[in-house]
Parts: structure tokens; sequence; C-alpha cells
DNA sequence: CAGGGAGGTTAGCGGTCGTTAACCTGAAGG
DNA sequence: CCTTCAGGTTAACGACCGCTAACCTCCCTG
């Protein structure tokens, strides 16, 4: 199996750029060429590889709801395999998760939210699909910690709380490099403030 | 002057429509002909009352910007004119005002951290500086409230604040219409707790 | 009642974009 | 050594898009 010390695939390569690129530009913003251009290929070549840009796009977000929900369907049963695990456990597991990949793979986060609406019916289907099932394990856990919090209130909470994670792209606009451990840190603790505020009726 | 109950001119219904089309399918989405046939009137009609797309989109931007930040300064010279007024107080002024807005004008909202590079260089930089403005006048009201809290981290929560509070256009997709005053409840109460946990080091 | 401007219309131009077609090349394999 | 094929290339097509040109109507006003 590949490993991560293996050389990226052409696919991956292309993959990440059309996503940094998408980021930056929005879909429509951006051209074949310049996609091809950033993996030193032109144009039409990236046609070897996908079916066309639409399918770059499709790729990407059914692949980040994919990672979400499956990385957090591992911490759930992890935290649930050591039985009586405190549901703070739990959520703060969550939290973490969902923070380092906003950290790390920021133009992806950024394309979560903003370019679903460009994909073709089946595959906007599956990735809302996907974050639906993101979301209610979140509901899950939150209510689980605050029973008293009305299952409406606990899913806005979590639609709240994921605006929250997913403003990193806006923090590190001057090149502050502020470190990172110290922003996922503040990040943790401000969704954690914000939950027991939202059950604080 | 005009009141608020005055038939809006075609001009505004122009802008009001091409703020939707814009926050759904994108700036690039959009053509002129969509626009024009939203208020009535076809394609480069829209050229009687706008210098062209890149016109709408850049008055939708620093309108926002300025709103905002007018909004923001009014509170807080409202706060200082009753002198001792509480630093909770005015940060709830400033939250309450944001929360209207995003509840009030949610493709605006959206416009707003979306398509700010599709502006041209001198408009970018105008809107920019205003965001800057605002964003700096909450971390002044913040670090009032919270002396310890040091800047950077202020300005941090700041924007994950933001990032919260605009989550409202991920709220309402299925048309659940919950009420108003509830989710701005929920909302600010949540920004709050953010805040404070933010400073609890 | 002339006329002029505000606010529309349709036709069409020039550029860009996604995609396809046709062709090339170097390396692997029998 | 010939073949094959993965992975490129350039040329070009058709569609679309922003915008301009040219023209048409009301409606207001002197």
């Amino acid at each position: 199996m590949a490993t991560r010390t293996d050389a990226p695939t052409r696919r991956e390569q292309i993959l990440k750029e059309a996503a940094r690129l998408f980021a930056e530009r929005g879909f429509h913003g951006v051209g074949v060429d310049e996609i091809g251009a950033a993996v030193g290929i032109s144009g039409p070549g990236l046609y070897r590889h996908f079916a066309g840009k639409d399918a770059m796009l499709a790729e990407l977000l059914v692949g980040i709801s994919e990672s979400l929900l499956t990385g957090a369907k591992r911490r759930l049963t992890e935290a649930d395999g050591a039985r009586g695990t405190a549901p703070e456990a739990v959520l703060d597991s969550l939290i973490e998760g969902h923070i380092d990949f906003a950290l790390d793979d920021r133009p992806l986060i950024t394309l979560h939210d903003r370019e679903l609406d460009r994909l073709r019916d089946a595959d906007r289907k599956l990735v809302r699909q996907l974050q639906r099932q993101y979301v209610e394990l979140w509901v899950a856990v939150v209510r689980r910690l605050y029973p008293d919090l009305a299952e409406p209130a606990a899913r806005s909470a979590v639609h709240s709380v994921f605006g929250l994670l997913n403003s990193t792209p806006h923090l590190t606009r001057p090149g502050s490099l502020p470190d990172r451990a110290g922003t996922a840190e503040l990040l943790h603790r401000m969704a954690r403030g914000a939950f027991a505020a939202a059950a604080d009726s």
C-alpha cells in the first residue's frame, strides 16, 4: 500500500493544486490551463487524469466529506471502546480532529462550504448526505454532554461551531504565522465555551 | 429624503438581486442576463445603472463594509456617551448589531468573505481597510472586557466569533424557519461564551 | 407641441473557456 | 526490435459571456 512518504502521484498533485486554486479564486474563476500550469503540464493534459473540471471538484468535495466523517466515526468508536469514556473527552476528540483538518487543509475547508452547489446532482446529494451524517454525529455527542439542550438548538450550535473552527483561513492572512499549537488550543477552548454557553439556557 | 417605505429604486432592486445570485452561485457563476432577468429587464439594460458587473460587486462589498463599520462606531459612541457603560454592555451591543446584520442580509454576509478577491485593486484595498477597522474596533472592546487577553489572541478570537456569527446562512437550509429571536439569542450566548473561554487562559 | 433625456430593446463583437481531435514520444515487455 | 501504451503536446471548435452600438419609446418640460 502507498505510504505517506511515497512521491505524490500526478493525480494527487493535480487535486492539491486544484483545491488551492479553487479556494483562492472560486471554481468558475480558475481555468484548466492554470491548473495544468500549476503542476507543470498544460491545459488539456489534465484530461488524461480526470474526465473534466467538474470531476476534480467532485472528487475533492466527496473526499473531504468522507475523510471528515470516517475520522469522526473512528474517534467515536475508539472512545466507546474504552467504555465509560467521559462525554467531555469524546467531544474534545471531535473538536481536535476538526481543528487538525481545518489547520492542515485550509483550501479544502474553504471549498467544503463554498462550492458545493457547483456539483452535479448526484455528487451534491452524496456530499450533502455525508455532511449531514457528520453533523448528526456531533449533535449526538453534544446532547450526551448537555442533555437539556434541545435538538434543533444543538444542531444550530454545531453548525455555528463549525463556522468558528472553519474561520482559520481568515486568521493567517498577513502571514504572521502564529504557532499552530497555540491557535489550535485557542480554537478548542472557544468551541467548548460556545457549546457550554449554548447549553446554559 | 428617502424613507424606508419608499418603493425601492431600480438600482436597489438590481443590487439586491445581484447579491442573492452572487451568494448562491458565485460572482463568476452568474451572468448579466440572469441579473437582468431577476429584475425584469434583460442583460445590457443593467448598463444604464452600473458601469459593469464588477461595479455591482464593488458597490455591494463597499456598502457592506461601510455599513458594518458605521453601525459599530455608532454603537460605541452611544455607549461612551453614557459614561461608565459596562464593557459587557458594549460588547453585547456589537454582537447584537452583527447578528442583526447576519440574519437580515445573509447574501451580503456570504459575499463579504467570499468574493473579496474579485475586486479591482483600489476597491479591494478600501474594503480591506474598512474590514480591518471593524475588527480592530471589536478587538479594543474585547480587550477592555478581558485585559489579560493578549492582542493577537484577541484578534484571532474576534475573527473566529465572526465565523460563528456568519454561519447563519448554513442554518436555515431545510427552511425550518426557526424563530429569529431564538436563533439570535443562541448565537449571542455562544459568542459571549466563546470570548469568555478565549480569555480564560 | 417640439424635443430631449432616462431607460429600455436587440444584434453582434471579441475574448475566454471547457473540451475534443490528432499527433508525438519515451519507456516497458515479449 | 517491434509494439504498445501512458502521458504528454498543439490546434481548433463551439458555447458562453461581458460589453458596446444602434435604435426605440415614453414622459417630462419649456
